[in-house]
RNA sequence: CGGGCUGUAGUAUAUCGGUUGUACAAGUGCUUUGGGAGCAUUUAGGCUGGGUUCGACUCCCAGCAGCCCGACCA
């Protein structure tokens, strides 16, 4: 994509009512737009990073049988009065037509899919069933913050399994605690994100969080680094610390962000509905359910906020809007001939590359918007870079290094094309 | 929801009870091109509603909006 054509521009000042480091970051860099307080659009390099992390979620998801859906946002009043979170929820949103009708805009779906179910499941032989979607969700916080961190709408993968058995139940949501790391460590903070014990609600001892170290977190939590196992403050107590085998002394206090929850939800929302299976003796139950969620949005904000430096985002390869920033320093007819091809090379060896290819900006501005963006590679083709046309041409920069070097455009292919 | 702070141009800021100043952005012309350029010129602003006052962007009240702290957060 051609830089001189993205309707979005940089900004030089931060937003003087963004205080968090990843909405003035997404903010100046023209990823998001805010529309209000904790509600944001995305705009075109924002969408990129969205639909990469959306991705990935997405083929992990479906490799443990995940078959994806996509629920509705408004959703009956009665179903909502049948599991009692109709006046229970108070972050639910309610919204009333001209008719009168009350309606809730969906905060989470147990509501929706589980009456889904209803209508198709019904042997034992249809069993275990997933189901998930990614879908903006709407939740009335009383004080959204932190940018991206704590919306009032924001994108939340959630996934519902159902199941015949606790057995069964046990042993997909182990998997569930793996496939949440890969899809963590494959969006580039797996490092810094753990398994986190949390208080479980009504029905069960624990529900397991996944914290993201950074000061900007809201959470506090207490990490084992030995053995990598982290709990809530909202559980740190003699006893749990007993039972998870901790020792208080080699716990150390850190903030940190939930990006992804699990719950074991048994009956609480199966019952409600009488969701049930008729077993081999021909005998009823109901059905077990887990449910497993990721905010997307608050992703993208949190690995903002953990990688980013002074001078800007730092994406990750596998979530990176582009992977090359290609920048062409000066007009004279050498150098937007060079770049014009290592732009057209790059595109048509299938490499994303967002292409600063804007006239009469500076070096300086295009170094400093190279940084902001936080593209992975900066590729530099300018008078300079040519004088050194022997050995390629083209400097290279990683936006973690500091200093770059000289490569030809075949060398420059050949990190993506092998 | 309790408390605090803040609302001036697209953005960021300044001054003032008496015609709102600057920078960046945007437009035009010329120069400039390795770390957010220069000169000239143009465009663009006081959240809403009340009150006080000869006169309010400025003071007072209310509303609305935003941010921060707290509470809340399957």
């Amino acid at each position: 994509m051609r830089q001189s054509k993205l309707f979005t521009k940089t900004r030089k000042e931060a937003p003087a009512d963004e205080v968090s480091k990843n909405a003035e970051l997404l903010i100046r860099g023209g990823f998001v737009h805010k529309e209000m307080s904790g509600v944001y659009s995305y705009l075109p390099l924002g969408l990129r990073v969205f639909k990469k992390i959306e991705n990935i979620i997405r083929e992990e998801m479906n490799k443990v049988g995940g078959q994806e859906v996509l629920m509705s946002s408004m959703q009956p009043k009665e179903n909502w009065e049948k599991t009692g979170r109709w006046t229970g929820m108070d972050d639910l949103y309610k919204v009333a037509d001209s008719s009168g009708r009350e309606v809730a805009l969906g905060p989470t779906h147990e509501e929706i899919v589980v009456p889904i179910l209803k209508n198709y499941v019904s042997s034992h032989k249809d069993f275990p069933v997933v189901v998930y979607q990614i879908q903006n969700k709407f939740r009335m916080e009383l004080r959204a913050k932190s940018g991206m961190l704590r919306g009032r709408e924001f994108i939340m993968k959630d996934m519902y399994s159902f199941h015949t058995g606790q057995e069964d139940f046990e042993k997909f949501y182990e998997k569930m605690k793996e496939v949440y790391k890969t899809v963590f460590t494959r969006a580039g903070i797996g490092h810094l994100t753990y398994l986190t014990f949390a208080s479980g609600g009504t029905f069960s001892k624990y529900s397991h969080e996944f914290q993201t170290i950074t000061p900007a977190g809201e959470d506090t939590i207490y990490l084992d680094e030995e053995n990598g196992v982290a709990l809530n403050k909202e559980v740190l107590n003699d006893e749990v610390l007993g039972q998870l085998n901790l020792s208080k002394e080699k716990l150390v206090e850190y903030k940190a962000i939930e990006v992804g929850n699990i719950f074991d939800l048994k009956t609480k929302y199966s019952a409600p509905f009488d969701l049930s299976f008729t077993d081999d003796k021909g005998e009823k139950h109901v059905v077990l359910m887990g449910c497993y969620g990721i905010g997307l949005s608050r992703l993208m904000g949190t690995v903002v906020e953990a990688l980013a430096d002074d001078k800007g985002i730092i994406w990750p390869e596998s979530i990176a809007p582009f992977a090359v920033h290609l920048l062409m320093l000066g007009e004279d007819e050498a150098v937007l001939k060079e770049a014009e091809k290592v732009y057209e090379s790059l595109n048509k060896a299938g490499v994303e590359v967002l292409f600063d290819d804007r006239a009469g900006v500076s070096a300086g501005e295009k170094f400093s918007d190279a940084d902001l963006l936080g593209m992975p590679l900066r590729a530099v083709v300018s008078a300079r870079s040519l004088k050194d046309l022997s050995s390629g041409g083209i400097e290279i920069k990683k936006r973690t290094e500091e200093k770059g070097k000289i490569v030809s455009l075949d060398e420059l292919l050949k990190i993506y094309v092998r």
